[in-house]
RNA sequence: GGAGGGGUGGCCGAGCGGUCGAAGGCGGCGGCUUGCUAAGCCGUUGUCCCCCGUUGAGGGGGACCGCGGGUUCGAAUCCCGCCCCCUCCGCCA
């Protein structure tokens, strides 16, 4: 026998009773096909058995309590123990078909995806996504612009050929100054994160149990995005998301330590396996990347301010950087499994002259939360589920790709802006070759 | 990899077939005492689910002692599997 674990879904099934119409407009404004009529009917079903289960259990304790006294005053207690018996049988019966359908109901409901914030636009692709603000000059050259892939080849800090040879299409060597650049951008975002505002760095393990990608809402729904072990035990981060969702899992907070700010280097992993033919040329799909990730344990009533908080905390960073960018509110349609509401922060990049999606920072409200069994503690002793929130600060290939872009030169080098030299060494340009 | 030990409430820690939702302590909350502080005394204090009632009124029942399963009329207590932690030995960056 092999024993499983019960996961929490956001939707539980008092939410889904109470809620009826809310979800089912969430789920419609999603564009989400899902039959929540016969999953209620299931849980009607078992609301029914649950209550004959339970009285028959009174019955029995009733029983127990009887032979208990009886056998102390040392009388015959054979009919009751057989009545007991009896009983017992009866409950098994049931038990079984509770048990069927709950797992059925539970697995359904773990399908079931955030519901949309009231804020949220409605609309069914990245079409209707709302550009909220932009940030910084796109600038003009005077000369054509090169791409990235062409700058990092040309500067020897790109190599596809080898890393195609080494581990297939969609890997990339960093080399040389381009190792450097990289690994720059990872302590600089870390630097901004902590230093600047406030979080607490973490450096989670990479590989994690199955259980933890429940957690974070990857499982069921994505789980041929991910890389897993052999033995299908543990899992690839796709995101450090998925390992600081479960920091508290099971844990009470309290109220007083709200919110928690995290942040995370992790490298993450991702199959790309609805994305063939897409963005193949570059580094802008990788199977690996690095990120810098942020994450917050908030207070219901303050994670939409932790969210605004939360996007201009990346926004800073490009500003440093002095990479132009816009924010994006994500229409309902466009939006990941686990988010109520989501921003993306898409880069400039001149040389493949697009918008790059360098961040996307969500508020997962409760839906985590409950996954992980993660609550906190009220003044007043009340237990409620704490809000989570999760966003790049920042990934670093596309960030890495308009760093270069913009700051290619007419000869060919790429300068560094001011913010970084003291990570590298004090250089102030990758010089042409 | 081998050999042991252990996981109990917000925390520490007893219990090892019925009288246990679970002693005791800490913490929390309420009250008394108190010139202030510290202390003392008394009381109180878990979570989840279902049903009826309510919609910040309750009442009844059930479950929960790492997780899952088994034995039993009855399991925190016995048995099996899994997860996690600790100690010792071996191996190793």
């Amino acid at each position: 026998m092999f024993s499983f674990y019960i996961i929490n879904t956001m939707i539980d099934r008092k939410t889904l009773r109470e809620n009826y119409e809310k979800i089912k407009e969430g789920l419609k404004k999603r564009g989400y096909e899902f039959d929540i009529d016969s999953l209620l009917e299931k849980d009607k079903e078992y609301r029914k058995l649950l209550t004959e289960i339970n009285e028959l259990k009174a019955k029995r304790n009733r029983l127990t309590d009887e032979i208990k006294k009886l056998k102390r005053e040392g009388k015959d207690i054979g009919e009751l123990i057989e009545k007991s018996r009896e009983i017992g049988n009866k409950i098994e019966e049931i038990e079984e078909d509770v048990k069927n359908l709950e797992k059925e109901i539970e697995n359904k409901l773990l399908e079931i995806p955030n519901i949309p914030h009231e804020s949220v636009p409605v609309g069914s692709s990245s079409e209707e996504n709302v550009v909220v603000r932009e940030w910084g000059e796109r600038k003009e050259f005077d000369f054509e612009p090169k791409s990235h892939w062409e700058l990092g080849e040309k500067l020897g800090i790109l190599d596809f050929k080898r890393a195609g040879s080494m581990s297939g299409s969609r890997f990339v060597i960093y080399k040389g100054l381009g190792a450097l650049l990289e690994r720059a951008l990872v302590q600089f975002f870390l630097d901004v994160a902590t230093k600047e505002h406030g979080y607490t760095e973490i450096f989670p393990p990479i590989l994690v149990k199955e259980e933890s990608a429940y957690g974070s809402a990857h499982l069921p729904k994505f789980d041929e995005e991910m890389y897993k072990t052999l033995d299908e035990k543990l899992y690839l981060l796709p995101t450090a998301e998925m390992a600081l969702a479960n920091l508290h899992r099971n844990e009470i907070l309290r109220e007083d330590d709200l919110p928690l700010y995290y942040t995370a280097y992790t490298p993450c992993f991702r199959r790309e396996a609805g994305s063939y033919g897409k963005d193949v040329r570059g580094i802008i799909r990788q199977h690996q990347f690095n990120k810098v990730e942020l994450f917050k344990f908030t207070k219901p009533e303050e994670s939409y301010d932790e969210l605004e908080k939360m996007v201009s905390d990346a926004e800073r960073i490009l500003q440093k950087l002095g990479i132009p960018y816009r924010v994006v509110l994500l229409c309902t349609g466009d939006m990941g499994f686990a988010a109520a509401k989501t921003y993306d922060i898409e880069v400039w990049a001149p040389g493949v002259k697009r918008w790059l999606e360098a961040s996307s920072v969500s508020n997962c409200e409760n839906f985590q939360a409950k996954r992980t069994n993660t609550r906190f503690r009220r003044k007043d002793g009340k237990l409620e589920y704490v809000h989570t929130l999760n966003g790049s600060g920042l990934a670093t290939p596309r960030t890495f790709i308009a760093l270069i872009e913009n700051y290619q030169q007419k000869d060919g080098s790429i300068l560094i802006p001011e913010v970084l030299r003291k990570y590298m060494g004090g250089i102030e340009k990758i010089p042409a070759q």
